[in-house]
DNA sequence: CTTGACATTCCAGTATACTGGAAGGTTTAG
DNA sequence: CTAAACCTTCCAGTATACTGGAATGTCAAG
């Protein structure tokens, strides 16, 4: 099985494939005798698992972690179980506070539907922003959606 | 008010507030004869609106785009409220993207507490991962959480 | 005058997960 | 034999938001 047909019965492509070789997130295949990677079922199922766990919101390093133990032939089960906990909590956490930064944004929002215009008076550039009190708040987390 | 001052007033450090000027968020400042940058009331109100903006979850460039408009003279007001209906409906999305991962998370976990071991049998890395079906899932969002 | 705190520029690195492109080699069909 | 499709390596760039460090300059106190 070549890189390309590999890409293709995983849903990735090439570059990805051979970044995660880089990364050792893969093993380096044997080759042929053209110089290209010859990959075989086990392969396969190591890049499919990959997919999972990055599906689930496994750090490619989380990832590495657990074939670290997979390759030295120890149970991997007990730490995915840990890894399992901990990301439950941080989950938990992340939603905990976007409720929080949610709040806060629709607070502001109704605010700002009595201002007509905050065209910029004694140097300010936006009240709805400037007069929100976020003191209490932290960095608020990342939310881009993909399109 | 030199860069140090300006720092500690709003709580940054001056590597920020010199990365924000070359980022365009900050304007370049006069100086001093001895080449120190020398701030006022303005740039002070004008980081303090990108450390609120962004403990609200706005991006740099979405800042950016702010003070585009400010700077232009135009009213800010409308753009932000567009931006906030954005911002919401974000996370929002994100919220339930969330609970969703946690959902499958937790069965994850409840199905791996039978499991006394996963060793490897036949090539197999991890059954929890392995046998979970997150065909359906698109990648998880990132839940780092900052310690 | 010296010392220390503070400032300057510039380049490079961090973390994450790839992606793009150049320049070239291999394989297969026609 | 040639063209298309596929492969190779290597370097660099994307996006985000900074952070580190070197080498050097300024300023106020003692």
């Amino acid at each position: 099985m070549k890189i390309g047909e590999l890409a293709r019965a995983t849903g990735t492509n090439t570059k990805t494939i051979r970044f995660y070789e880089a990364e050792g997130l893969m093993p380096e295949p044997p080759r042929t005798t053209g110089g290209y990677r010859s990959y075989d079922g086990e392969s396969l199922s190591r890049l499919e698992f990959i997919l999972k766990a990055k599906r689930l919101g496994f750090s490619l390093n989380e990832i590495r972690g657990i074939f670290r133990l997979h390759d030295a032939k120890e149970a991997t089960c007990i730490h995915v179980r840990d890894l399992l906990d901990q990301k439950i909590s941080d989950v938990e956490a992340s939603i905990e506070d976007l409720k929080a930064l949610k709040g806060d944004l629709v607070e502001l929002r109704e605010h700002s539907i009595g201002l007509v215009d905050c065209k910029t008076e004694g140097g300010e550039i936006c009240s709805i922003i400037e007069q929100s009190d976020v003191a209490h708040r932290r960095t608020a987390p990342a939310v881009k959606r993909p399109r």
